[in-house]
DNA sequence: TGCAAACCATAAC
DNA sequence: GTTATGGTTTGCA
């Protein structure tokens, strides 16, 4: 049995899917209604579901925790995430996102090349990724750097990077499981939209 | 710049 | 099995 749950937070929904002490899918929106509706089709269609109105303690931490990264915090992240019932390489691309830091983007060609496939691939697996915020998709954008698309919108992709600047000056390589990321300053990502939004 | 063709895992038929 | 579908990338004029 799966829970689901909303909450609002400013103006701002987030959605919440726990099960077997796993986190089965997180989403955020405008509206209560989009946040539910995307959090239940993703969920696995054999399982039985359950929409709660009050959340548990264990619920009221998770909504805490969504909310922080949604505010561009520096977070530790202890929540199991239920990955492993996607497919192999679905589950490379959502390591490998997660790995980017707060403070620098990737592109997806660059998640493509560290961990096997294409570009459309990756892209692909941000538009349906059931974690957002948690596998941070906000932070993979396009390889001149232009930000790309967002499920939620492109301007909620800026104002959510707007919030990770941390200063950095110059791109790094990120090592995850032995597969090398370049990354880039999300300052970089973001001084071609300044202006436009 | 702008466009066409290559790219590649998934989901849907 | 096959096909359609992208939150892409690269090359070439």
């Amino acid at each position: 049995m799966i829970q689901v749950y909303s909450r609002n937070f400013n103006d701002l929904w987030f959605g919440l899917a726990i099960g077997n002490q796993q986190v089965y899918g997180t989403s955020f929106g405008e509206s209560e209604q989009k946040v539910l509706g995307s959090l239940l089709n993703s969920l696995p269609f054999n399982v039985s579901f359950q929409v709660f109105s009050e959340p548990s303690a264990y619920a009221k931490d998770l909504f805490a925790f969504l909310a922080d990264i949604y505010e561009g915090k520096n977070v530790n992240f202890n929540f199991p995430l239920s990955i492993e019932r996607l497919p192999a390489y679905t589950q490379r691309v959502l390591n490998a996102t997660m790995a980017i830091p707060v403070g620098y983007v990737t592109s997806y060609g660059s998640i493509a090349k560290a961990v096997g496939g294409g570009p459309r691939a990756v892209g692909n697996i941000m538009a349906n990724n059931t974690f957002a915020p948690i596998v941070p998709c906000h932070r993979v954008v396009k390889s001149d750097l232009m930000l790309g698309g967002y499920g939620g919108g492109l301007k909620v992709k800026y104002q959510l990077l707007s919030r990770e600047r941390r200063g950095y000056a110059s791109d790094d390589i990120i090592e995850v499981d032995s597969w090398k990321m370049h990354v880039f300053p999300v300052e970089f990502a973001l001084k071609k939209f300044d202006s436009f939004f």
